[in-house]
DNA sequence: GGTACAATCTATAGCGACTAGAGGAGCAAG
DNA sequence: CTTGCTCCTCTAGTCGCTATAGATTGTACC
């Protein structure tokens, strides 16, 4: 199977923007696919694959060193997977903690918001609790 | 009032960055600060104050620019606040949004990292997790 | 076949929000 | 006086794209 589809058709089956792909075959994340004679890329049922598992961890928050990590894991499969996992543990380490951040965020602009009569004059305390310091983790006073 | 702190110790106390504090003055964020004989930026306690808010607001997810919106507003406070209300609610609706997905990632990194068997020989489910798009239980390249 | 228009190509520059480095000057303590 | 820290300016690099320019090429319709 030498033909594929072109870099268009591959955006919009992976979901991956068409110079997104670019980039990736720049930055050697995605290996240069085949081309027409005229010089267009063309790409095949694993290239779509690779695509979709990249936009998947990206998506998932994955920087894309991790995600070369995971790729080159993924090509020689005998290779152990405790690095695979590693790397998921310390996402998921990561994800816990911004969880928890966004929490804590979220309560606070919800209290900014509230704070605000809707339709009313100003009585706004978006921007005193912005300004409010008393998250003081620096030390001195 | 001539004198104040320099950017090292404006820095500590506001627990903004030594070159992050030059940015902000750059563009324009914060208003360029007096300077000793030798040109050494000094800081007064409302700069500090400024830079406080700038690195809360930051801390909470604020773009560059919306925090210049809201310090314009700070600095008129007779204007409507219906503005920063506003830009409140945004970052609020994002921050829900976010936590929504990053949840589910929990949820996804969860179900990789048990996957895989601890201590044990490669059973790990991280890379089939990611390849998998559709979730189904295709098997990949 | 002609013509219009979409998709593709390369190459380069720009974005946000910093961060790092070079190379030099000032200042406080031993 | 010398060591070593802080500070200065300036430029360039980071990450992960995104946008633009200008040149082909492929496709659809007549």
């Amino acid at each position: 199977m030498l033909d594929g589809v072109t870099i268009g058709a591959a955006a919009r089956q992976s979901g991956v923007k068409v110079p997104t792909i670019r980039y990736y075959e720049q930055i050697g994340l995605l290996a240069p696919p085949s081309r027409t004679e005229s010089q267009r890329r063309l790409y095949g049922k694993a290239d779509l694959r690779r695509l979709a598992f990249i936009r998947h961890a990206r998506e998932l928050g994955f920087e894309v060193d991790a995600i070369r990590t995971l790729l080159t894991l993924q090509d020689d499969p005998h290779q152990s997977c405790a690095a695979a996992d590693e790397t998921a543990r310390a996402r998921l380490a990561e994800v816990e903690q911004r969880i928890a951040s966004l929490l804590a965020l979220r309560a606070e602009l919800k209290r900014m918001v509230d704070g605000c009569a809707n339709g009313h004059v100003c009585d706004c305390r978006v921007i005193e609790t912005l300004a409010d310091q008393t998250h003081n983790h620096g030390r001195l006073a």
